[in-house]
DNA sequence: TATAAATAGATTGTCGACAATTAGACAAAA
DNA sequence: TTTTGTCTAATTGTCGACAATCTATTTATA
C-alpha cells in the first residue's frame, strides 16, 4: 500500500491556489481571507472553500477560530529557528534513510532540473522561485521515502518555514552563497553512493542554509 | 493574542467522540468508518461529520482516499520509535521551555492530580487510563506553552504514539515501573527550581518509557 | 469456461439554502 | 462624555439534496 500522491480533489486543488497567493505575496500575513471571496473567485462553492481552508489551517498557513475571521498566519522567526527546523532535519534525515536505496536515474534527472532552474532564477534574481525550488527540492527527498505519514507530517511544518523565508528580505550576497550549498548537496545526493554521506550533507545542508548569519560567529 | 483552547465546535466535538471510539477499542485498526453512519449514530449531518474527519485524518488517525473508504490508520512500529518519539521528545521540551515560567500552584495541582489518578489506574490495572493520563500530563505541558502551532504540531503526531501505545500489550511489570517514571518526573516538575532540571528529566522520561524492553540492553 | 461489459448499491464529493454568531454603526440613557 | 443596548450587514456553521465515483454482482460474449 503505498501513498498516495493523488491530491486532485477540488479542496485540495483550492488549497493550492491559495497557497499560491500567499506564497506569491497576493496574501500577506495577517490579512483577512473570506470563503465567499474564495469560492466566487474560483467559481466553486462555499463548503469545498471550506474542506481546503481547514487543510491550510492545519498545516499552519491559516488561523481562524469559530465564528470570527480566517487569516494568514503570522510566522515568528524564533518559532522556526528553535522550533520547525529541527524537526525538518528530523523528518528530512529519515525520509532520507527510508527512500535512498529507491532513487535511479529518473531521480537523478529531477534533481538536475531542479539545480539548473536554481541558476536561473539566481541568474534573474527571482528570489520567490527559488524558494520553490528549494522546496521542490527537499519535497522530492521527502516523497521518495513514499511513507504517508512523514510525508504529512513534513507538509504541516515546511510550509511556515517557506513563509519565514518569503518574508525575510534576502542579502543577494546569500543567493550566490545559497546556490554553491544546493550545488554541493546535489551532487552528493547524485553522485554519492553512501547513505551516510548523503545523510551527513544533507543534515549540514539544512543547517548550513536556515540558521541565519547573525548567529554564524565569525 | 493567546491560544484558542474552545475547541467546542461541532467538528471538535464530533472529532472527539470518534477518537474516543478508537482509544477504547471500538474501532480497531484498518477498519472502515462511514460519514453517514458517524452521522446518524450522533444525530448531525454528514457536512459536520466530513470536517470532523478531516480534521482526524490530518491528525494521522484516519486515512483515506478520494471517493474510497475511510479506515482508522495502521500504526508501524518503526515509524513511532525513529520519527514520532524524536519528533514528540523535540516539541516538549520546547514547549516545557516557553511554558515553565508561567507555571504556578494550579499547575501543580494539576500534575499531583494526574498522578493520583495514575496510582489509581494502576490499581484497577486500567492501561487504557493510564495511558489517557500519560497523554493528558504531557498535553499539560505541551499547552502551558501557550503556543498555537506548538499545539497544533504536537497533536499532529501524539495520537498515533497513543495508538501505539494502546495496541502494544503491556506487561505488567512494566505499569508498575511506569508509575515510578512519572512520579520521579511529576516530583521534579513541581519541586525542582531550574528549568535546566525539568528539561533533562522529561527528555530521560520520554526516552526511558517509550523505548521498550528489547531495545534495552540487559 | 473465462473474460469483459453492464448494472445496482453504497459511499464520497459538491452544491445552494438557511441558521447562528460576530463586529460595527447607531441610538438611548446615565 | 461615556456607557449601554439594539439593530444590521457580513461571515461562518450546519444541513439535506443531488452528482460523481467506486465496488461487487450480474450478465453478455468469445
Amino acid at each position: 500500500m503505498n501513498a498516495n500522491f493523488s491530491k486532485n480533489s477540488l479542496k485540495h486543488q483550492i488549497a493550492q491556489q491559495i497557497k499560491k497567493s500567499i506564497f506569491e505575496g497576493k496574501l500577506e500575513q495577517g490579512e483577512k481571507i473570506t470563503e465567499l471571496q474564495v469560492a466566487q473567485d474560483l467559481g466553486v462553492s462555499r463548503t469545498s472553500v471550506r474542506e481546503a481552508m481547514l487543510l491550510l489551517e492545519l498545516e499552519g498557513l491559516l488561523i481562524s477560530e469559530p465564528y470570527k475571521d480566517t487569516r494568514v498566519t503570522t510566522i515568528s522567526q524564533e518559532e522556526v529557528l528553535e522550533l520547525l527546523i529541527p524537526m525538518r532535519l528530523h523528518i528530512e534525515t529519515y525520509a532520507l534513510k527510508k527512500g535512498f536505496d529507491t532513487w535511479g536515474d529518473e531521480t537523478n534527472e529531477q534533481f538536475k532540473l531542479i539545480l539548473e532552474n536554481m541558476r536561473k532564477a539566481i541568474h534573474y534574481e527571482d528570489y520567490p522561485t527559488f524558494i520553490d525550488l528549494d522546496i521542490q527540492l527537499h519535497e522530492l527527498i521527502v516523497m521518495s521515502s513514499k511513507l504517508d505519514n512523514v510525508i504529512r507530517i513534513w507538509e504541516s511544518i515546511v510550509h511556515r518555514i517557506r513563509l519565514h523565508f518569503l518574508y525575510q528580505n534576502s542579502k543577494s550576497g546569500t543567493l550566490e552563497k545559497w546556490l554553491v550549498d544546493h550545488e554541493e548537496l546535489i551532487d552528493i545526493l547524485i553522485n554519492g553512493k553512501s547513505l551516510e554521506l548523503a545523510v551527513e550533507s544533507l543534515r549540514k545542508h539544512i543547517i548550513d542554509t536556515n540558521i541565519p548569519d547573525v548567529y554564524l560567529l565569525d
